[in-house]
DNA sequence: TCGACAACTGAAACGTGTTTCTATTATGCC
DNA sequence: GGCATAATAGAAACACGTTTCAGTTGTCGA
């Protein structure tokens, strides 16, 4: 069977190929933060992370697989700092808005990772699949953990509602993001803009 | 002064001039139609629009402007069609239901354009910012136009509140459009997600 | 009508993502 | 330890977006 995905930890039996994997991914994180999309070239990838372009294509089977491991990677972080203490605030309003806040703000701080790998997201087609949707499960995981504030600790399911509320937040949160990457909009237009649609969403 | 804009109509003298933009945009939408963003290979454009390559880069700076350009001109179209009678629906969220249903139709009846212009909207740095704002433009205006229904012929201006609920849906039905093109979501999913929202945002 | 200037053509060349291929090295099994 | 197999290195080649440039054609004012 020919796969197209990427490889992820999991599926890589030896140590040093999980070794090879992170530098893969460090390498690609470096130069995105460097100097964004453009920057994250295969042959400069692959010299910094010390492997052949053939095995970085092994491993990533193209530039875009690459960005969004990343970013999925990023993501693992960003959910286990988040975890390990409650959100804040007395209203699902104001925990989700929190975690956008934070989240934004973390990513504005380094503008240049940032572009690149939502870029990557949103070019990435559907032999991608596989990463987006490793990327799209984390952050609705994150905002229905905001939304149930301390019930989620007691596991409750979201409701249909308060899902459907998460994605159209999620969708709100990523046209921001692609509007700031873009330099169509200012760090403060997208808090507003958040901010907004918050308000507008959870009344 | 250098511009990286792309030429619009306006900017162009001659009658010959005018028609080789749109020449240049037929083939465009004629390429993206048959095989989608990969398809439209500015060497192929070129030869179907009968220019030189580097006449179609005097035209277009890059393939990006090309297609964004495209798009704009595909938006212009749908709203003229759309301004020709009043918008059926009682309420503004059987309105706008109404215009994001049709709009999406069309769009979903030809997945490879629709595929090739959402792509190079998504993919566009800050040197579109001209063609995109010409986007944007057009769908707020539609959408407002929709959301006022019979007022609007009054020329009556939107309030900030649905200047805000605009924006949020045009940003779900970009992100609604974007995971429907990588194959993340089947056309139901997206007419759902978008009567979702639109319950959500005009209730 | 003529001359100057801009627009266009045609083709070559460059950069970077991607593919391919052979030689070499690491890994797992006996 | 020795062998079969897979993984990796290294380098060349290809594809397509983009740039460049010399020569040709069209346009417009005097």
């Amino acid at each position: 069977m020919a796969t197209v995905s990427s490889l992820t930890s999991d599926d890589l039996g030896s140590a040093a190929q999980r070794e090879r994997r992170r530098r893969i991914l460090d390498a690609t994180v470096t130069l995105a933060s460097k100097g964004g999309f453009d920057a994250v070239q295969m042959r400069a990838v692959a010299e910094l992370a010390d492997v052949a372009l053939g095995t970085l294509y092994r491993y990533f089977p193209s530039k875009i697989h690459l960005l969004v491991s990343a970013l999925a990677r990023q993501f693992e972080e960003t959910e286990a700092v988040l975890t390990r203490r409650a959100i804040p605030g007395d209203t699902p309003a104001e925990r989700v808005g929190y975690v956008l806040t934070r989240a934004t703000r973390g990513l504005q701080r380094d503008p240049h990772l940032t572009e690149a790998l939502t870029r990557a997201f949103m070019f990435a087609d559907s032999t991608v699949a596989d990463e987006i949707h490793v990327v799209g499960l984390r952050l609705t995981s994150m905002l229905n953990r905001a939304m149930q504030g301390e019930q989620y600790v007691g596991g409750a399911e979201p409701t249909e509602e308060e899902i459907a509320v998460a994605r159209v937040i999620s969708d709100v949160w990523l046209a921001a993001l692609v509007s700031w990457v873009t330099g169509r909009s200012t760090t403060d237009d997208v808090a507003d803009h958040l901010d907004t649609a918050v308000r507008l969403l959870l009344r």
